[in-house]
RNA sequence: CGCGGGGUGGAGCAGCCUGGUAGCUCGCCGGGCUCAUAACCCGGAGGUCGCCGGUUCAAAUCCGGCCCCCGCAACCA
């Protein structure tokens, strides 16, 4: 099966903050589980660069729109990079090359099908906020946000007719027959009580006076196209749809699974659909709407100062993604807002990835080394049943996007292991039985390593490296298949030895 | 009646969809082990699962009502 996992782009005004990181370790984490099991993957990224704030911002620093996100583009690729974010395309929607053909295809498309229409619009138009506002959102007259009068405007613009697809979008979203999925099944709630208030028209475009750096609009030398037929395009203009290179296979012959926050749910749920269906391509599969991380409790905002640089993170564990990719991954339920705290990192790294799943590889290891470090694993049926009990689950909560509970289940298995090593005291039994009972937790972690592949690769890698399993060094590679056979009890029989015990997770000093 | 989420031992959270011994991390008290990264294991104290009512043999879980907190709507993923 073909997977084409698409996320948010992210807006570079600005260096990429916690917020930035999880949606992309959260979506790289489903894409290597889709990989493992055997999907072809493809995994979208990007950059939304286009906009009067990025045209703003620039003017505030002294540089153009361009000196800017060409500045600050390639920090979101280098923590996507630095997070081991299996991406296979970054797209910038400043780039007329890569990016705007598709867009003016879809444009010219909407407009040929009847969907675009050219209205005089007036209304008070704030600049901060980038659109009109209503009187009623004003304070003394003012943006609440800007503290600026709005100004009166009178403008025509291009809208998009929405409106229009009021039945195609509830019929594609109902929960029992429609096509459209939101994952979870709760974050459904919001898009569809916002659905049945009825849509309204979509203005796509700003007068050229308001808006300079964005995607012209076909045919129409003083229009601009505006945020969300520029934006959301993006997920097509990376596999050149509407041009002479379409990878029509990732789209048309694809599962396509959209990987968003939940301040954006209802473009991607309503507008994103109504665009591709007005332009004659297929809709989308899945929506999975994930939640905020909180700082300590508190929402992260710039004008509170608290926002966490994933950076810094990054930087505390020497520069290894994975204590960063385990705590999100464990401590957020898939949908939910979460929280962080750095001391609560600090003890989910000591107590779970350093004492828990470091210290048993370690005890093992060292033991096994000491009887000349040869493996084993001695035939069981209850130990084959338990293994294969155990991926199904694991199989089943994993294809339900119930991230964390996969996670979760791998570290139970950790846990079980200590307490069972504990129990079964290999370092009291002689000879052969020893050596079989070491072999076992050899084999059991073995299948940890696998379990944790998807969440932190890294780490998998290390520990199937010490211990030495055949296929270790392949583990990473992105053809990389968990098979049938690697699941199974003591299938691995060309695994005679294990490697050197080395210290997985040090201390934090 | 704008929309959504939440209220579970000292702290932070899971469980609720698919009712049936209330679980995890940290902290506290005591014990064990000595293979291992001052790590690991066992036991204990601590909970009227926000409140009231209903359904049921059985409710943290389902239904109704109420109270309180947070987010969105209105820069920020």
């Amino acid at each position: 099966m073909r997977q084409y996992i698409t996320t948010a782009i992210d807006f570079p005004n600005a260096a990429p903050h916690l917020g930035h990181a999880y949606e992309k370790i959260l979506a790289d984490v489903i894409a290597r589980w889709f990989r493992l099991r055997g999907d072809q993957v493809r995994l979208h990224v990007g950059t939304d660069e286009n906009g009067i704030k990025i045209q703003q911002t620039a003017k505030e620093a002294g540089i153009t729109p361009r000196e800017l996100v060409d500045r600050n583009a390639p920090l979101f690729e280098k923590l996507f990079r630095d997070l081991h974010i299996s991406y296979d395309y970054f797209i910038r929607t400043a780039d007329p090359v890569s990016h705007w053909p598709t867009v003016t295809g879809l444009w010219n498309r909407l407009k040929e099908n009847g969907y675009l229409e050219k209205r005089t619009y007036t209304g008070l138009y704030c600049t901060g906020c980038e659109k009109f506002v209503s009187e009623k959102d004003l304070v003394d007259g003012k943006c609440p946000d800007h503290g600026v009068a709005p100004r009166e405007v009178s403008e025509e613009n291009w809208f998009f007719l929405m409106s229009k697809k009021q039945k195609d979008i509830e019929k594609l979203l109902d929960p029992k027959s429609g096509s459209y999925h939101i994952v979870p099944s709760w974050r459904a709630n919001e898009v569809l009580s916002f659905l049945e208030g009825g849509l309204e028209d979509v203005s796509f475009s700003r007068s050229k006076e308001t808006l300079t750096w964005g995607v012209p609009v076909p045919d129409d030398p003083d229009q601009v196209m505006y945020v969300w037929c520029d934006n959301l395009t993006s997920y097509i203009s990376s596999l050149g749809y509407f041009t002479d290179h379409e990878m029509r296979e990732w789209w048309d012959d694809a599962e396509v699974t959209d990987i968003i926050g939940k301040d954006i749910a209802r473009f991607h749920a309503i507008n994103w659909p109504a665009m591709l269906e007005c332009a004659g391509v297929r809709t989308l599969d899945r929506l999975l709407i994930h939640g905020f991380i909180t700082n300590e409790g508190r929402k992260m905002s710039k004008t509170l100062g608290n926002v966490v640089d994933p950076v810094d993170m990054l930087a505390k564990f020497g520069g290894n993604p994975d204590p960063l990719r385990f705590f999100l991954m464990h401590e957020i339920p898939v949908g939910n807002d979460g929280d962080f705290s750095e001391k609560r990192m600090e003890e989910m790294y000591d107590a779970k990835l350093r004492n828990q799943l470091g210290n048993l590889l370690n005890r093992v290891l060292v033991l096994l080394k000491k009887e000349g470090g040869t493996v084993s694993v001695p035939a069981d049926d209850t130990d084959a049943q338990h293994a294969a009990d155990g991926w199904k689950e694991f199989q089943k909560k994993m294809d339900a996007f119930e991230i964390h509970a996969g996670i979760q289940q791998a570290f139970e298995l950790v846990s079980t292991l200590n307490t069972g090593f504990d129990h079964s005291k290999p370092w009291k039994l002689e000879g052969q039985e020893r050596l079989d009972m070491l072999a076992r937790f050899a084999e059991s972690l073995r299948h940890v390593a696998l379990l944790l592949l998807p969440f932190i690769p890294a780490t998998a890698q290390a520990i199937s490296r010490q211990l030495n399993v055949p296929y270790a060094e392949k583990m990473l590679e992105k053809n990389f298949v968990i098979t049938d056979a690697m699941k199974e009890w003591g299938s691995q029989k060309d695994w005679k030895t294990v490697g050197e015990p080395a210290i997985l997770f040090a201390p934090l000093s």
